[in-house]
DNA sequence: GCTAATTAAATCGTACACGACAAAATGTTA
DNA sequence: TAACATTTTGTCGTGTACGATTTAATTAGC
C-alpha cells in the first residue's frame, strides 16, 4: 500500500468531489428556473456580455465546442438563447440571449445567496476565502497550460 | 449585470474548472493504464482495502449506484475487478480486485508524483497546501450534509 | 483564380453523473 | 407466517465531458 496513493491525499479526488456537491447543491436553486448548473454558466457569460461566438464561450468557459455546441442546442431548444450564423464570416455561430434567457437574470440573482444561506455552518472563514479561491485560481492557470 | 452573477465571483465555477482540468491533467498519465479517473479512484480504494460492498465503494467515493454499477460493470468487463453476489446476504456485490487490478498498483504508484512533476511551475506553495485541503474537507462535510 | 492550409463549429462514440424508478432479498410484526 | 416495510443493488433516461473526426467557410500561396 504507497502513501501516495491513498484517497485522503488526494487533492484531485478533493476537488472532484467538492465540484459534485457543489453542483448537486446548486440542483433544488436552479430546477425551478428549469436550469442545470452547465446551462447557468453560460447564461452568466451572456448576462455579463451578450452576443458572443461560440468560440467566446469556450474560451470564457474552458470548454471545448463538443461540450459546448450541444449545450447550447438543448437551451435554444428550450428558448433559452438564439443561434444565428456569423454574417462577415459564416463559419462564427452568434449566441445571443432570447427574451427568456435575459428576464432568468431576475429570478437568478437570488441563487448565489440561497446557496450560502442554505449551509447550516459556515464551511469557509471569511479570512480563509480568498487565498482559497487565489490557490483555485493558480491551480486553473497551470493547468490550462 | 449583478455582481454576485460575475463568473469571476463563483466559487463553484472554479471548482468545476479546477476539477475538469486536473482530471484532464491525469488522462496521459492513466491512459497507458486503461484507465478513466472515475475508474482509478474505485481502484484507489480497492488498493486501500480489497473486497469491498458496493455499498461500502459507494460511501467511500460519495457516488451513488447509479454511477458506480455501470462503472463497475465496465471495469469488470475489462478485467480489473470481480463482482460477486453475497453469500450471506444475497441482495449485496462484493467487488474484488482481479490479478489484473490489483498488478496495476505498481505502475499507478509513479502518477501522483508524474502529476505533480508535469506543471511548469507549483501552482500551490507548500505552506498554502493544507489550509487548502482543509477548507476543501470542510465544504465537502458541509455539503454532504 | 485555383488549390492547399487554416479556422470555426458541428458530429460521433464512449464514459460518466444523477434523479427517478424497479427488482430482489431480507426484516418486521401482528 | 403472511403481509408489509426496509435495504441493497440495478435499470432507465437525460445531460454533460471529451478525444477524434468531419464539414463548411475563409485565407494564403502561387
Amino acid at each position: 500500500m504507497y502513501d501516495q496513493l491513498k484517497l485522503e491525499n488526494q487533492l484531485c479526488f478533493r476537488l472532484y468531489t467538492a465540484s459534485r456537491l457543489v453542483t448537486q447543491a446548486y440542483r433544488p436553486l436552479l430546477e425551478p428556473l428549469g436550469l442545470t448548473y452547465p446551462q447557468y454558466i453560460v447564461l452568466m457569460a451572456l448576462w455579463e456580455r451578450d452576443n458572443q461566438l461560440v468560440g467566446d464561450l469556450c474560451r470564457r468557459l474552458m470548454l471545448d465546442t463538443n461540450t459546448l455546441t450541444p449545450l447550447l442546442q438543448r437551451m435554444e431548444r428550450q428558448g433559452l438563447v438564439v443561434r444565428t450564423r456569423g454574417i462577415a464570416d459564416g463559419r462564427q455561430t452568434l449566441v445571443s440571449l432570447s427574451k427568456k434567457g435575459l428576464a432568468l437574470e431576475e429570478q437568478a440573482k437570488e441563487v448565489p445567496a440561497c446557496m450560502v444561506g442554505s449551509w447550516k455552518c459556515n464551511p469557509i472563514e471569511p479570512e480563509q476565502l480568498m487565498p482559497f479561491l487565489n490557490t483555485l485560481d493558480n491551480l486553473i492557470n497551470t493547468l490550462k497550460q
